[in-house]
DNA sequence: TAATTTACCCACTACTTTGGTAGGTATATT
DNA sequence: AATATACCTACCAAAGTAGTGGGTAAATTA
């Protein structure tokens, strides 16, 4: 699994907020609501968010978190980093791997290097602001009309 | 986790078999003592690939698995599919998969969708014939020699 | 026929990750 | 002072991973 619900919901808060503010504090019971993902998973998630600078939030009454950069700085590799403990496709290319004394010999090494390249450069390749109002139903409506 | 060890370890055997079978069977024992992979584990592996007539084993003296196949007609995607329980890169795109409410508004499944499509074609391009004698030092001794 | 070698089968276990929940504290606003 | 919010620590249930142990069945060889 390249994405737990962990990177995921971390992805959708982040939309919601881009989508849902305009430079104001948004708060995460609206957030919980909107996505119906419950308030105290989500409280597990921010922490990490706020701790690498990708949001800033604010406590007390009208607080609750905005976004750091434009939509357009984030991107989806970036993101999924930070909130899943690690995307590479396979354990022997993850971060905390010990070497493998096979690796020199290994048939497979080579084409499992080329998956995790591919996966790293599709995920770089999108960012926040392409995510925001995409939606099946919408490429479906300018399918159906035409617009392709 | 596209793929865990069980997948790893299946597609290594069948790569030894074919490097170091023609046409006649192998055992496990052997395979096991060339890839320090656990006798017992490979034992559990294998009659996947049985069952789904990767290869074909045969008991008593003299006996082990041959492919049944040309090593250029398996495909690493098919291997994968049979040994992981899913190789799609999030929950939702799993083959068990329940319905989500959510979908027709996701923001993010198409991205999903688009990154599942690309790892599913990429290991379906790929054949245990081009993984057979292919490795990081031969590619290394390749570029060294400027066959590049 | 007996011994040996191999595939094959079933039960069990230790460990890690995932996806949470519970209950509270700190801080800011009204 | 009351309220609303972020933030923190601990705990838990279920599932998956990566095995091990202890056999049985079938085929070959001596």
């Amino acid at each position: 699994m390249v994405s737990s619900t962990r990177g995921r919901y971390a992805l959708r808060v982040l939309i919601d907020i881009a989508e849902n503010s305009h430079g104001e504090y948004i708060a995460m019971k609206d957030v919980a609501a909107r996505q119906e993902i419950s308030l105290k998973y989500l409280e597990k998630i921010l922490p990490i968010l706020v701790s690498h600078h990708l949001v800033e939030g604010i406590h007390g009454k009208g607080g609750g978190y905005r976004l750091s950069r434009d939509p357009s700085e984030y991107t989806v590799g970036e993101i999924l980093r930070l909130t899943e403990n690690d995307i590479a496709p396979v354990a022997c290319l993850q971060n905390d791997a010990l070497p493998c004394s096979r690796a020199a010999n290994c048939r497979t090494l080579p084409m499992w290097e080329e998956l995790d390249r591919r996966i790293s450069e599709y995920l770089d390749s999108i960012t926040l602001a392409d995510l925001m109002r995409s939606t099946e139903a919408a490429q479906d409506s300018i399918a159906a009309s035409g617009r392709v």
